[in-house]
DNA sequence: GTGGTCTAGACCACA
DNA sequence: GTGGTCTAGACCACG
């Protein structure tokens, strides 16, 4: 069995982002309901309070909603989705960057090797 | 006992990783003995085997050099040191483009919240 | 048992060379499949992992390309073989010259003696 | 202990040889003495009958003359040497054309290969 | 001591 | 089946 998650990080909170992930890349859609919590407990192995826990974080943060008796579902608020998505744009390029700092590479080496690939065509987009 | 290595890629191959990038912060400088193969495999806690193929590796790539009954040292060939700072380079760049991707940002979103991201100051340099 | 290899050179390595002259002589031919690492194993009686880093050193050397679950091929770049060719006519002739020296014969004496054998027609081709 | 001889050439063959390039370099000048058989045959690690066998058939090329009671002593006919030496020479090259010809190499591509070795001054003599 | 080679045997990933 | 990785432990060559 293969474990999903790694270190340091909370796992409520990388269930958390996994799931936002998912929302982003459309697998999730507005409106979708989640897997109960019991179910995604045993789809991801950890422990249903763990679950819960996540979706109450997501819940918090309007990503989800949860109707008593009928499950959790995906906001069908775009807006909030698109905060999200924002948010979780730059959260990624931070941590990219900061990785890049600490090899030692300066931010024109950055911006300047990102424009470069990208004109390369090396990072055409599937 | 924490582990210092992921799950797919080979470990010979995440320990070669891992030396290039102490090279590229300077904390490996050119002319440096890197540990021997024995005590390596004591700090990394893996087979000396496993090591003596990461050596094998980077001497290939003529990163280090290999000196029997010596020990193995960082090239002092700046060169090289470069190409492989500018490979590596391509690899992060490469890698976090195709997460991006797979997350459904598009390259114009990746660019430009890069450069918001290091004009607002978020990205200062350490 | 008589033992296919001799004392210094490495076996891998002494493999890897017997291949390159099965290549040269045409008894494997581009594209060709090579046995597999085990059943290489059985024929010379080496390890297979001995085996195993012989084709991983030609697989370097772009002689041969490996392709998982489904064996070892020679490649079908004849310029490949071809600079491989060359590599090792220098090779040999290198150490011919050398044992030739070692002996006490001079550079004319050599190549003198060379020509005259081949005129002779001594050195008629099979 | 390694063996110091290979595999199809009988072993007195091979040591007549061994004596032969000895003389050859200068380690036996013309009117040195051989080691006794008995000597001979501890330091190559072989019947003291073998040597014997290689001491008649050097005698019977009138390379090595022997003395009763006193030994086996290097001719000291430089013709006879030097007629040896041709003859040695033309041997080594022999087996060198035979097996680049088994390696598939022409007999212009060797003339032409040793003509380039010799020029690029990697064949400087000793 | 150092790096380098080799074996035996296990397990994984791909197909 | 295939190639590929890893470990454990031995032994060699160089200095």
């Amino acid at each position: 069995m293969t474990d999903l998650f790694q270190s340091t990080k909370p796992i409520y909170s990388q269930l958390a982002d996994r799931i936002n992930r998912q929302i982003l890349r459309g697998e999730l859609k507005p409106g979708d309901k989640l897997p109960s919590v019991r179910e995604m407990a045993l789809q991801v192995n950890v422990n249903p309070n763990t679950v819960q826990r996540t979706y109450r974080e997501l819940e918090g943060m309007e990503i989800v909603e949860s109707r008593r008796g009928q499950g959790t579902f995906v906001t069908e608020n775009e807006e909030i989705l698109n905060a999200m998505r924002e948010r979780l744009k730059k959260d990624e390029i931070s941590q990219f960057v900061e990785g890049m700092h600490a090899m030692g590479y300066k931010n024109e080496e950055i911006e300047e090797g990102l424009r470069n690939f990208l004109n390369d065509g090396k990072g055409d987009q599937a």
